[in-house]
DNA sequence: TTGCCTTTGCTGTGAGCTGA
DNA sequence: TCAGCTCACAGCAAAGGCAA
């Protein structure tokens, strides 16, 4: 048994006009094809719905007993249709963005708020969470966007670069400086340092530099989060190496930044999407926001 | 004769497959 | 990846059949 949700509504029809030509006026097809249709609905039923004559035509006995089976599924098929059609509506109406705390406290607002100028119909729905959870809410989809430094690529998921940023280093002064010049990793050679914890992949990345200029120091704290980080150098416990992107967290603060030179990393920052998802086009301008807004927020050379 | 359903033959369209 | 081919399906017009 194979039919159609056509079959089945075309029956309803001819059952409740009790007349093939009206019934495919209706429809918007020729009498001939809706003949055929109830036709092909009828042997792959395996028995008659319609007696017909030239002159009339009325539900046969098996017919008058499909047909609250057939107004029942035309029915819920059209409900699950309607549903799925407000959801999609809703789904071009909104944008979920996900990030670490420290990229939605900072980075983001400027960039929300040229969205919500540009999209007033469109409703933001931010979640600030761990890096790990943002990547398993974007691949769980709950989340259309996630943003961080993935350093590593994850399966089922498109990682795209939005802007590079470099490293710096965050030490105690009476207040916000950003250094001229840059300095280079062997002048921290014999510094005590604030960490992150020994799986983070970007203290990983650090660890490894630090080890090529012979750093072999024991760390003065391992912290999880950066801005515990920036609160610890600004109360002088140590030095702390920081992403360009915690910039903007720094500024305002007793907090001496400087580029880390010989050699410069440059690091990318990612947005995360499922692989499997289409999004509206409005979370391609959200992106294309934050490409244009932040490189200039997270540079670490001093302009003007 | 008229009105209505069925049958037949044809066209257009889209999905799936294949080879370059 | 893309063009070309095949096939299934939907639909139409015209002709035929039948009952009132």
């Amino acid at each position: 048994m194979n039919f159609s949700h056509r079959q089945l509504k075309a029956f309803l029809v001819v059952a409740r006009l009790r007349n093939f030509s009206r019934a495919a006026e209706q429809l918007h097809i020729a009498q001939s094809g809706l003949s055929l249709m109830i036709r092909e609905l009828e042997g792959q039923l395996g028995f008659r719905l319609f007696d017909r004559t030239t002159r009339q035509v009325t539900l046969t006995r098996f017919g008058s007993a499909f047909l609250p089976v057939a107004e029942q599924n035309v029915s819920s098929v059209e409900d699950i249709v309607e549903q799925l059609g407000r959801s999609a509506q809703h789904a071009a109406t909104a944008l979920s963005v996900g990030a670490p705390p420290l990229t939605c406290s900072y980075l983001l607002p400027p960039v929300i708020a040229a969205f919500a100028q540009q999209y007033p119909g469109v409703r933001l729905h931010l979640v600030d969470t761990e890096l790990s959870e943002v990547s398993s809410m974007v691949r769980g989809g709950q989340l259309d966007i996630g943003l961080g430094m993935f350093i590593k690529p994850a399966a089922g998921v498109i990682r795209k670069p939005l802007f590079n940023f470099s490293l710096v280093a965050a030490s105690a002064a009476p207040r916000f400086q950003m250094a001229r010049a840059p300095r280079a990793w062997n002048a921290f050679e014999s510094a005590r340092f604030i960490k992150l914890p020994f799986d983070n992949p970007l203290q990983q990345l650090i660890d490894k530099h630090l080890a090529q200029v012979g750093h072999s120091a024991p760390p003065a704290f391992v912290v999880n989060f950066i801005e515990t980080q920036i609160g610890l150098a600004e109360a002088g416990r140590g030095i702390a190496i920081l992403p360009s992107t915690a910039i903007p967290a720094c500024k305002g603060r007793g907090i001496r930044l400087e580029q880390l030179a010989a050699p410069v990393i440059e690091l990318d920052f990612y947005e995360l999407r499922d692989r499997a998802r289409e999004l509206a086009p409005c979370a391609d301008d959200f992106c294309n926001m934050m490409r244009k807004l932040l490189p200039r927020m997270v540079s670490p050379v001093r302009r003007g």
